[in-house]
DNA sequence: AGGGTGGGTTTGTGATCACAGCATAGGCCA
DNA sequence: TGGCCTATGCTGTGATCACAAACCCACCCT
């Protein structure tokens, strides 16, 4: 039974051990960045049939991702991946926007020039995804930008909290990023780099809350 | 083997049939309102035992509260109530100012008389909470107050992450509220009250961050 | 007497199975 | 020909079991 192992997902990061951890992250990383589109069904027996598991750990990262806010839970136990109503991504946004303003706001006394140098490398690879039209690229490299920037705060929790936002926004997000079709170069975040070589509180908090703001008002239909 | 089943938890809200789902509230309650100490050490054949169901439904219960970071695994597996570091708790408070004084920002145009009079009742239990030394049922009746007002925000997602940290709290809180002995009038919720009646934001605001900060206060050593 | 080490016990992990609910697709009848 | 109804598969739920690792405590060696 062990044979008819699939591991289509991705071959990095096998450093734990645990079945259900390494189903869970990728699942999240899947949610996360957009490759699954909003209203997709996930079946208990296919993610264990993909992963080469047993449902046990199947159901655990289901679950895990429900209690996450990651996937909707039916009332018939059916997990799928949420379609979000225009409420909830307003809300969502103003969420982020919340957050996100606070986490740079923490950043900005310790942003060295070796971060600003590594956001500026980050910076640049957006722009090539951009270009490649490459949707989930262009999610998780931004998200990667976001990250970066919010680890010098030093507020796991709040990151963490960040992190489940930005979850619970993927698959909406591949939808957003694959309607806008404008090639669209980085611009608040040349602006949050600005502001942190400046040092400028105010306008980073303005910077985040527009490129945060932004791209979600787009998708307000 | 049906016959061990000892509901020692509370005998309301048995609408679901569930049985995971029973478990996970009955011991969401316990940490959120302070019922376990931190550091407690959580086994999945004891939950089982104590509920009357097997493995399976405990081992969901227990792992969901972890996603949800009212417990903390260890790398063994082990599933423990988490003893929160100063800066953890300083993080939480922060985060807690930040999601309710929005919260409350957003369901001040939305409070009639019937909310207030409805708070005004919850903080009359409150005092009576307080003169009977009564930790849990304090830790209760309090966050009840706080959910009354958010809930006309008409903000789930924000209401949930507000929960959330309530949650990774609640062992915390009750040893707080256990330390401090001085029978503490709920100053600042006058206060809220006070500035819901009026339309007073920035002084809702001001009165949100103050009650939800000064107590956690007290708590970092 | 103290510290390392052995075994027995307890723990989480994952697989498998029985079962009940549901959804769908096909057939059946008017 | 159109609408209803049943049957079959597929789904999640929960129980049980085998297994390996961790833990604990007593015992033994130095």
């Amino acid at each position: 039974m062990s044979i008819s192992a699939k591991p289509t997902a991705s071959p990095s990061s096998d450093t734990t051990a645990s079945a259900h951890d390494r189903v869970y992250r990728a699942l999240r990383a899947r949610i996360m960045y957009g490759d699954i589109a909003p209203g997709e069904a996930l079946t208990l027996r296919g993610i264990g049939r993909e992963f080469g598991v047993s449902m046990t750990p199947a159901r655990e990262s289901l679950r895990r991702l429900v209690a996450e806010g990651a996937l909707s839970l039916s009332s018939s136990g059916r997990v799928t991946t949420p379609e979000l109503s225009n409420e909830r991504i307003e809300e969502l946004a103003a969420l982020r926007a919340l957050l996100e303003v606070e986490l740079s706001s923490r950043a900005l006394p310790r942003a060295h020039m070796a971060l600003i140098d590594r956001l500026h490398s980050i910076n640049v690879t957006i722009a090539e995804m951009v270009s490649k039209r490459d949707a989930v690229g262009y999610i998780r490299t931004n998200l990667e930008f976001h990250r970066t920037l919010y680890l010098r705060a030093q507020a796991p929790a709040m990151l963490a909290m960040a992190e489940t936002v930005w979850l619970q926004l993927g698959p909406t997000m591949r939808a957003l990023y694959g309607r806008l079709r404008r090639t669209d170069p980085p611009q608040n975040h040349r602006l949050i780099i600005a502001a942190l070589k400046a040092g400028d509180e105010p306008g980073l908090r303005l910077a985040v809350r527009s490129d945060v703001t932004q791209g979600l008002r787009l998708l307000v239909v």
